[in-house]
DNA sequence: CCGATCACG
DNA sequence: ACGTACGTGATCGGC
């Protein structure tokens, strides 16, 4: 059968602008027209067609009045009007598809829905053709047959819906999408539905009655405010459907070849991108001999460096070779001012070392991996003032390590370099400079706009010396010991291959272990094991699920080859890979990802190395100190909860923290009203949860979950914490309420993280909006505290000439390897400074351990 | 290349 | 009626 794609183009328009349009800065090209709906557009046509390579493929747009809907008026009034901005980007989207030999179809009086259905049902009808329809919108979902399929898209990924899956997710057969639509409505669409019928009502009702019709045929064995509901609403429900019906019989003046998908023409395709100022766009269309690269005007490819004169600010762009940086070479360096456009081959920056060892102030993008790198070719380098990077991520950019990346953030574009394309010297050296100038041009705007959100110091006396700090941690490395991981990897495979057996035994077959998939199928197909949980895939079997069944001897010995091949191939395997010649780890730590101000750690992540288990802990032993060293630990003890306490002012939080009392205890003692005494294992363990549940932005659900109880009992428990502590109720109200006039929320070193979803009119997503505005501040001015820690003590030590180095962070706590001659000093320069790095209305704690490795330090 | 799973704070 | 705890990264299987 050949492939028919339909694609609602209105629908993706609409997605497309207003994804964007919420900042209120619409992305527009250089004569000031909006690109914002054309820009996610073609990249959705484009994505459309890379994933189902159609044979025949048709775009729909609305057009004029539709005159299909009797009550016109009413229908339309409710409806918003679309904004001019988007209204003149729909000519620009016909003209592109045209470019593309795309069929777009309009027709008077009909929807973009009607002329889909129309040809929906002519593939229905002929057997050479099948339809695939594109679009987000659920009305669609009543052309499924078995012919036709919709892929139904989601913010960031798509559904495939067909003739199974609808009748799986809803229970009942496709076309009582109309149904369902006419009994639940649409607010946004101005479908009235019958009020007070949601849609788990009214997939209910059509589950039992069939249709709307069914369902009044029946009405008098409904029972209750249901039946007033439904007889109330019987005009509203019969108007809806009616609405919601989409009409298949179009006259469009078209036979299927017409809508034959052409190949791209590339000359019209590429003067629209070009008019429209889509330069990534332009190179995939082949043609790319006249980019216009911008007025990079006369540059200078360096051939003796003594011809720079380096007497002004000037921005650095460093060329390297991709990927993880520790192992990048530097290809070249590109330096701009207002008076310097140049460009600095390897081979002449590698006989002048020191050309950048000066006062003048220098403007970067990725600071950390430019010290990196300079320390491998023992470049020297003063007075980074400024990074990009860090700027831009502090200002709520979304930073990725290519800086094209945010120069299309930013509304500017620079050609972004492909491995396939063979540049001419003088076209890398080119790109480079733009690079420079993008970091040139646009670091006051960001030094203003720094001022203007407050973080300016969180910049210059944080973030900024933080970059260097962890550039050295970087550089230092970890030494790790690659036999006893081989030696712990070689006991694991032993201990895999006997559960390996067992498992088969009891599942009577043989099967891939590590396939959730395959693993689902055995257990509650084949030995029809209770608890059964449908996920989008199969079966659910994650730790939880199993952990209700691990009476069976099968599920706990899954549970045992779980933990143990995520053991091999994570942490032994994985890490051994790591290990560089020098018997050392380099992580690199992502220091612009975190929306909260938390670092991450990739290549591997040292953050993540097992702990909680007793077996899984002995992988701290592979990691060594130096010579002559031992490995120092320093964490700072509950310090979300002291954060929380601050931040709260609850005073019998404080007045603990103060009398240093075990925090759990205490909130299990005014909660139950009991003494110390009188608190069992139980009531601290549920206590517990409750002051986790209070960082996390506590919801009745994840705490039942967590404490295995209902979300009744729950909900409860919540209720009695906050008739306990009721300032933290207004605390988490207050937080609330200002997280949403504002628009974002903020920690105690004024971080900003703007939250969209406060926004949302999706109850789900403004919930999720809600805990990360009540999260953020705490665990965001928990980094903050530590981050500063990290800068203060790196300074102590190079005042103090101490040998001994940090080596890791992992969010609360420092790793460090300490020189046996240096323990003392060293034990009390990180003891006060972390104590002291940030004045809340509570001390702050930390616990210091040494050992001879990682696990002993602990 | 994405979802499921599981490691950490 | 909603569909869930906050923040991350690596590995695997399966498309």
């Amino acid at each position: 059968m050949e492939k028919v794609v339909l694609v609602d183009g209105n629908n993706l328009l609409f997605r497309s602008y207003y994804a964007t349009a919420y900042t209120g800065n619409i992305m527009r090209n250089s004569e000031g027209f909006p690109t914002n709906g054309l820009y996610g557009f073609v990249n959705m046509i484009n994505k459309i067609i890379a994933e189902e390579k159609p044979k025949y493929m048709m775009v729909a747009f609305d057009i004029g009045k539709t005159f299909r809907h009797e009550k016109y008026e009413r229908y339309k009034d409710g409806r918003k009007e679309t904004p001019d901005d988007l209204k003149i980007q729909f000519p620009i989207a016909k003209e592109i598809l045209t470019a593309m030999g795309i069929k777009y179809l309009e027709c008077e009086g009909y929807e973009a829905d009607d002329i889909i259905g129309t040809i929906s049902l002519w593939c229905d009808k002929d057997p050479k053709y099948e339809a695939l329809i594109v679009s987000s919108d659920k009305d669609l979902l009543q052309l499924i047959s078995d012919e036709t399929t919709v892929k139904l898209l989601k913010t960031k990924d798509h559904i495939m819906m067909d003739k199974n899956t609808f009748f799986d997710t809803y229970g009942f057969d496709p076309i009582k999408m109309i149904d369902l639509k006419a009994l639940m409505g649409d607010a946004s669409d101005n479908i009235p539905g019958v009020k007070g019928i949601g849609e788990k009502g009214a997939i209910k009702l059509l589950k039992e009655y069939g249709s709307i019709d069914g369902i009044y045929e029946n009405i008098d064995n409904i029972k209750g405010a249901t039946q007033t509901k439904l007889i109330d609403g019987k005009d509203d429900a019969y108007y809806s459907k009616d609405l919601v019906t989409i009409y298949r019989e179009v006259p469009l003046n078209i036979t299927f070849d017409d809508l034959l998908y052409k190949d791209i023409n590339t000359n019209d395709l590429f003067e629209l991108y070009k008019k429209l100022d889509f330069y990534s766009l332009m190179k995939k269309t082949g043609n790319n001999s006249n980019i216009d690269t911008g007025n990079t005007n006369s540059f200078t490819i360096i051939t003796d460096v003594d011809n720079i004169n380096l007497d002004k600010d000037v921005a650095i762009y460093l060329d390297t070779t991709y990927g993880n940086y520790h192992d990048s070479e530097i290809i070249g360096m590109a330096l701009y001012n207002d008076d310097i456009s140049c460009y600095i081959p390897y081979e002449m920056l590698s006989n002048n070392l020191d050309i950048l060892d000066n006062k003048v102030k220098k403007y970067t993008y990725d600071y950390k991996k430019l010290l990196v790198l300079f320390n491998k070719y023992n470049i020297k380098i003063n007075n980074v003032i400024f990074d990009t990077m860090i700027s831009a991520y502090l200002l709520n950019y979304e930073v990725k390590d290519d800086i094209c990346y945010l120069a299309s953030k930013m509304d500017i574009d620079i050609p972004t370099y492909d491995k396939k394309e063979q540049l001419t010297d003088q076209e890398k050296a080119k790109r480079a400079i733009l690079k420079a100038k993008f970091i040139w041009t646009t670091k006051d705007y960001l030094y203003d706009e720094m001022n203007k959100e407050e973080v300016i110091n969180l910049f210059n006396d944080i973030e900024m010396p933080l970059a260097k700090v962890l550039g050295n941690m970087e550089i230092e490395g970890i030494r790790v010991d690659k036999n006893i991981l081989k030696e712990m990897g070689e006991e694991i495979k032993i201990k895999l291959e006997l559960i390996t057996k067992d498992i088969y035994n009891y599942a009577g077959c043989e099967f891939n272990i590590n396939s959730p998939k395959q693993l689902g199928e055995i257990l509650f197909d084949k030995l029809k094991l209770p608890y059964a949980k449908k996920n989008k895939i199969g079966y659910a079997t994650d730790i939880d699920i199993l952990k209700k069944l691990s009476d069976y001897p099968i599920v706990n010995k899954i549970l045992e080859y779980r933990a143990l091949s995520k053991l091999y191939s994570t942490y032994i395997e994985g890490i051994i890979a790591a290990i560089k010649d020098d018997n050392k780890i380099h992580t690199i730590y992502m220091q612009t990802l975190t929306r909260t101000g938390r670092l991450s750690s990739v290549e591997p992540n040292l953050q993540n190395i097992p702990m909680r288990s007793e077996y899984g802990r002995l992988i701290r032993k592979a990691f060594l100190p130096e010579n002559n060293s031992v490995i120092m630990s320093a964490d700072y003890s509950q310090i979300e909860l002291r954060v929380f306490a601050h931040l709260s002012g609850v005073n019998d939080l404080i007045e603990a923290f103060k009398h240093n009392e075990d925090i759990h205890t205490k909130t299990a003692m005014d909660i139950f009203k009991v003494p110390e005494e009188g608190v069992t294992k139980n009531m601290r363990r549920q206590a517990k949860a409750v002051n986790f549940g209070i960082l996390y932005g506590i919801s009745s659900y994840g705490l039942s979950e967590d404490l295995g109880i209902s979300v009744k009992d729950a909900k409860d428990f919540i209720n009695k914490y906050f008739e306990t502590y009721p300032g933290v109720r207004d605390y988490m109200n207050n937080e609330i309420e200002e997280a949403k006039s504002n628009g974002y929320v903020k920690t105690i070193m004024n971080r900003k993280r703007i939250i969209e979803e406060l926004k949302s009119s999706n109850y789900a997503v403004r919930s999720m909006g809600e805990r990360m505005a009540l999260n953020t501040p705490i665990q965001g001015s928990a980094s903050d505290i530590l981050k500063k820690a990290m800068v203060d003590i790196s300074r102590i030590f190079k005042e103090n000439d101490i040998k001994s180095k940090m080596l890791l962070q992992v969010h609360d706590e420092l790793i460090f390897n300490v020189y046996k001659d240096e323990i003392d000093t060293v034990r009390e320069i990180v003891y006060n400074t972390m104590n002291d790095s940030y004045k809340l209305l509570v001390p702050l704690d930390v616990d210091i351990e040494i050992g001879n490795n990682w696990y002993e330090a602990k």
